[in-house]
DNA sequence: CCACTGACGCGTA
DNA sequence: ATACGCGCCAGTG
């Protein structure tokens, strides 16, 4: 299994209204935190809601939405999480302590 | 084919 | 607390 689809099979099973870290799926995959941050920035918006994968429930680890150095992604990012539920300010998720998926 | 260029996080100083 | 080194994938020109 390539490395880009060890991500996506973990990414999925993030359930609505919580979300995880690169960090964490690096451990689980094996992978760096690093190149878990360059295959998800390698999928795109579209492939994204083909395959059904939460891609916007994965920030880094002080619940911080990294995409918003992309741009526009970082928006969208921001406007997913919001929809589940989630309180976010300048692209920080408040109450992150309580958000962690299996923590 | 080669050379960049990015969604990170931990250990060490 | 703040700074730096490093791991090492996929897309683009």
């Amino acid at each position: 299994m390539s490395p880009k689809e060890q991500v996506i099979k973990i990414v999925k099973l993030v359930p609505e209204g919580k979300i995880t870290s690169y960090g964490r799926i690096a451990n689980i995959t094996g992978l760096s935190p690093r190149v878990v941050g360059f295959m998800l920035s390698s999928l795109s918006v579209k492939e994204a809601a083909e395959q059904e994968i939460p891609w916007h429930r994965v920030v880094d680890r002080n619940g911080f939405i990294s995409s918003s150095k992309l741009g526009e992604k970082g928006l969208l990012q921001a406007e997913m999480l919001r929809n589940e539920g989630l309180e976010i300010k300048d692209y920080q998720i408040y109450n992150v302590e309580n958000l962690w998926w299996n923590k």
